[in-house]
DNA sequence: CAAATATAATGAACAGTGTTTATTGACAAT
DNA sequence: ATTGTCAATAAACACTGTTCATTATATTTG
């Protein structure tokens, strides 16, 4: 009698429950104005329910973090019909920079807020989504180099350097530090630094 | 009789009272674990006193953000002596990164969370801390044009790539997303990338 | 100087937060 | 049919930012 693989799937489908509702709120109203009560009352099961799914906001903070990556991830993997690897490189910086403007609450979650790491901390374990998405990175990197488009290059440096320039510059914009200019041009800004920014890769790797 | 004056003195001094509270405060137990009641319980006022001198607590967290600003600018300013334009743009590289590093919670007031900018909003001014920044870093690199390092560039957008590129590095090290690589090398990893950018920065502009 | 007025400070209250826990109710096993 | 297990709950705890009627103090006026 399969009753307790009853019971396990009952047990994830609950965790989904949560988990969708939470980032439909997420989406809606911002992360901080979500609360676990919120998130009780948009399934109608009362605040203590979630506490026995998820140890608590972090984990479920977590858990919405893996699936975020699980997006852009496969967003960013949709550049691999791209032949040249500097072109494919460019493109997934475009698609980097779309998903975040896309996704601001999602990409704060990613890799901003302190909460999903803490639970990753406390559970003594490896940040994996974060490898995962800068060995994508660094696969193309290594595909520039073959092509002979940079030499001499330590790889994890330079994925290190782009990821730093494209994070830093979706953050300035999220986190609104870009309307000191006080004109309405924060998007084409964004553009013109990334053209730049990919003029100095061009040429001087 | 200067009785409203002194009025205005005691205002002003109450002002900095609490500001100087919330910034230990802070820099002790950090942002998240700072309240009002504890800024209160600090300076021995009631919470309610608090709101006599602030509005609210974005206000206060400007206030302190300013602060914050001097600081960093005066750091950064330090770098003038330096005659060579370039050198002293790298330079001040290294103190923004320095300063990130020291001072986290003080970073984050200036440059990530959104406390700030929301009362700056909702005052309806500009951002004039975070462009007088900037314009330091765009004197720089008139300069470095001047002394013929750079050719061809905007200055605002230059100025925007490499402020991108800096405040990028950081937080990623600032919010605990540079402990994927699992050994203790962050520090380094962050002073080998920016060797890199340093480097791309003379090959290209 | 005394009375009236202005104002600084207070503590309680409001509505919210994350989290814990004793109690209830329904299902499974004996 | 009774026992045992366990999911779900409501209530409570200790917080949070913020507001407000009341009190105490200081200043101005008669």
């Amino acid at each position: 009698m399969g009753i307790v693989e009853r019971k396990e799937r009952d047990r994830e489908e609950m965790r989904d429950l949560i988990l969708e509702a939470a980032r439909t709120l997420f989406l809606t109203k911002g992360y901080e104005k979500t609360s676990i009560r919120n998130i009780a009352d948009a399934i109608e099961y009362s605040p203590g329910t979630i506490y026995l799914y998820y140890k608590d906001k972090n984990e479920l903070l977590f858990a919405l973090h893996e699936a975020a990556f699980r997006k852009m991830t496969l967003e960013l993997s949709q550049v691999n019909d791209i032949s040249d690897p500097f072109a494919r490189l460019v493109e997934m910086g475009h698609r980097y920079i779309k998903y975040a403007v896309e996704n601001p609450e999602m990409y704060d979650l990613m890799f901003v807020m302190k909460g999903p790491m803490q639970d990753l901390a406390c559970r003594d374990e490896v940040w994996e989504d974060g490898l995962k998405a800068f060995s994508l990175l660094e696969y193309v990197i290594t595909d520039c180099i073959k092509a002979g488009y940079f030499k001499e290059l330590d790889v994890e440096t330079a994925a290190l350097t782009i990821w730093s320039y494209m994070h830093g510059l979706v953050i300035i914009f999220l986190k609104d530090r870009m309307k000191m200019f006080n004109d309405n041009r924060e998007k084409e800004r964004m553009q013109q630094s990334y053209a730049l920014f990919v003029k100095m890769m061009r040429s001087s790797f």
